[in-house]
DNA sequence: GTGACGCCTTGATCTGGATCAAGAACGCGA
DNA sequence: TCGCGTTCTTGATCCAGATCAAGGCGTCAC
């Protein structure tokens, strides 16, 4: 049924997708590529709030107004529906609301941790813990943890609530500590996840672990 | 039809009302008082991720597990009702599943205005945005706005990714430069909102003012 | 080639907020 | 009314990460 509404886009990197502010018309799925989430202070501080991987949903339906500003930061595909059709789609499916709940859970869930990381963690333990999200949403399953970044060292700064030195400075740390290998500046592979794991800081029981 | 499914219960200040971890047999609505959740490192660091006053809703239909600890920090009253006749509920009222998501997404975009304030504004920003949200939740309409903080400066430090002494002291300058007026230790008066909302950092064209 | 530009690293210094350390002000129960 | 615990304030010092500054290293256009 969705079939009929859908078509398919294509940005090159560094493009707006979307600006705060803006009405959206169209609601999306990420194909292929990489894009971020983020917001901006008066004075131009930046912070991101989320980041897009394939199979992650752009915009919400029952809203018009977007919130946050959304940049492609690959080459990005999107699968795009029309508001107003997808919407009565919603309605008549029940099913795909339910869906909808469950990844806005996810969303949330996925948010509060990183106020956790925001608030609480030191540079180190930051950058650790960007790594393993990465590991998990990047790496081939089943072979060595091994993957490229797809973000700059600033992009990574935005993310992680610090500035592009400190993350350049504790990703050399990582590489001198064993903890990473570095292929070119963005391919990482992680000889032992665990060990990285273990420097997230994060409780490893009772918790979420994602 | 909620009615036949509803209990009342009261808690005093300082409960933990879940652990995370915990199975949850029972959603809730926050009737009175004010609660908070909150997220703890495998070291015993802790950052609240949210706060629950007046209205909000506890729990999350369709999830076992609850990922937070919540914690009433005064008395509190809850509305409860049993998960399985609520998502009953939910699955035949559409409406209902609407509305759930509607609140989660206020949820989401709440979580991504705190991921800001914890990543990028300073202690004195921080500070005022706290001001600012609670006045508009806490102060009454239309009178001067006026209200009393629900919150320790441990737990406001906490909420803020601050330390106690730093909340302390920022509150301190903001009465020395008479942009809050204080009645004892948890009184607040707002004499100017605006030049509050000047001192948030906040972007105050194009974005959500919520 | 060889600029030139975008990204990244590394070094030196600075600083906002953390940490350590007393007290002071407020309940509250006996 | 008096202790005692909790919460809050204030001061002194410290340090992780910011800021300022100077190259290095790819890569692409010409």
């Amino acid at each position: 049924m969705l079939e009929k509404i859908k078509t398919y886009q294509t940005f090159p990197a560094g493009s707006p997708l979307i600006h705060a502010g803006d009405d959206v018309e169209l609601l999306s799925s990420l194909v292929e590529g990489c894009a971020t989430i983020s917001m901006t202070l008066e004075d131009g501080r930046v912070q991101m709030v989320g980041l897009l991987l394939p199979s992650d949903f752009i915009g919400r339906p029952g809203r018009q107004v977007a919130p946050y500003d959304i940049t492609a930061i690959s080459e990005v595909t999107l699968c795009s529906f029309r508001r107003r059709p997808f919407e009565v789609l919603i309605a008549e499916t029940p099913h795909i609301g339910q869906r909808l709940l469950e990844m806005t859970l996810d969303e949330l869930d996925a948010a509060r941790e990183w106020m956790v990381l925001l608030g609480r963690k030191t540079a180190r333990e930051k950058i650790a813990s960007l790594m393993v999200i990465l590991s998990k949403r990047l790496s081939p399953r089943g072979h060595d943890v091994h993957f490229e970044l797809p973000l700059t060292r600033e992009a990574m700064a935005s993310y992680l609530g610090l500035t592009l030195e400190t993350v350049s400075r504790q990703i050399t740390a990582l590489r001198r500590d064993g903890v990473i290998v570095q292929e070119g500046r963005r391919g990482i592979t992680v000889p032992d996840l665990d060990r990285l794991i273990a420097l997230t800081g994060d409780d490893t029981d009772g918790g979420l672990l994602a």
